[in-house]
DNA sequence: AGCCCAATGTGATCGTGATCACAAACAAGT
DNA sequence: ACTTGTTTGTGATCACGATCACATTGGGCT
């Protein structure tokens, strides 16, 4: 686990950007981050784990993190790929408990830490921000349900088809080129995010490729 | 669909203890009790479903709820179990939509209805608010989390079993009683929570009852 | 170039839970 | 008591996806 500590950045930049802290005046920025520390963490990196007991709340600034479980047997599961701008992290206080799940970066990131004073101090002083705040929850919550019922009802080639199309609308965003959608990942990486065994994954991209459906590299997908 | 509306109960003392609103003052109840519609909803009745194209925002303050979705085949998938002082419904502005998922009342309710406008003065104006919101809101994605990682790892056998000793922490918490606890539900019903086909439920609760784990009557479970 | 390791491909078997098709048991109403 | 409808029980088959056990391929590294 490499955690590497940045020695002071453009703080006041780099929260302005946050989405959350979008309606705070540049004081009120200003004060946030005398306290808040930033964290560059590389991609790659399991930068937190259930058994740490720190009570921190993450606001992901630069980068996607995967949020993951574990079962008994050891696979892991996807619980959600959080974008820019979201906030996650282990807090009782918040009901946000991250209850045994796994953060990992998958891009290179930049990550802001607040502790529980932080959070509580600046939710109950401005309620734009928890506005925010419960924008991103919702929307999360809203997510999970949705992939609740899929794996409940779909069958693993619907679900990994449609996780394809889901795929590229997150990462390839800011480039507005036509190109074909292309998904980077591999079968293991797709079989965490349905919930299926990695051959299964394989069994069924070959059998979409045979429909001309998609065209197979190495660690990416094309449609 | 049966609806009846209340003719104007004691709507301050209803609101007062609603958990989201504890921290306000007796003028801001009263405030808002101008505004806010209360509805009484009969036991079983789907009060909303994703084709009513109205905007509202939904507080639990007595009874339970079901939200459920629906498969292509028909199934229903029990999404969630809102217990008193929930907040939830559709509204974009919150993130907080009720995407192509029903709500039934399990027992009688009575529910607080909140217009867009309502919400946004209301958290815009007191970030205590908010942050009770939040709390419920990462409280039902927390759950979903887990249930979701249940349901990709566990077999049926481990979830229902789970979901009988989970059953009985929200509906009886009011009885003190120290009676075996019993878990008033369908086999159907049961299936719905846990995301299985019902002859698949009866089977696997026979099998327990072989292993004396439980006792069966009609419509209820004795642990 | 070659080596090595991760990512893929593939077949064979096995088990869970879905699916179909009923029979039986029970509760509630008339 | 009889009827009706929901809830439960049970067996027989089937399909999907897990599981195991490899062979293969390609990328990146030295």
């Amino acid at each position: 686990m490499r955690i590497v500590s940045n020695p002071r950045p453009d703080k006041q930049h780099y929260l302005r950007t946050i989405d959350i802290f979008r309606d705070l005046t540049h004081d009120e920025v200003d004060q946030l981050g005398e306290q808040a520390a930033m964290r560059r963490v590389a991609a790659g990196t399991v930068f937190y784990s259930p058994d740490l007991p720190t009570e921190v709340l993450f606001i992901l600034k630069e980068g996607q993190v995967r949020l993951y479980s574990l079962s008994a047997a050891g696979r892991e599961l996807t619980l959600a790929i959080l974008e820019e701008g979201t906030v996650f992290g282990e807090m009782s206080l918040l009901g946000q408990r991250l209850q045994g799940s796994y953060a990992e970066a998958i891009s290179p990131c930049l990550l802001c830490l607040m502790s529980r004073e932080d959070v509580r101090t600046l939710l109950l002083n401005d309620s734009r921000i928890a506005y925010r705040l419960l924008e991103t929850v919702s929307g999360r919550l809203l997510a999970t349900e949705n992939r609740l019922a899929d794996l409940a009802f779909r069958h693993a080639p619907e679900r990994v088809a449609a996780q394809l199309l889901a795929l590229p609308r997150q990462s390839q965003r800011r480039l507005g080129r036509k190109t074909d959608p292309e998904v980077r990942c591999t079968h293991e990486e797709l079989a965490g995010m349905v919930g299926v065994h990695r051959e299964t994954v394989t069994k069924i991209l070959n059998s979409f490729r045979q429909e001309d459906l998609i065209e197979l590299k190495r660690g990416r997908i094309v449609l």
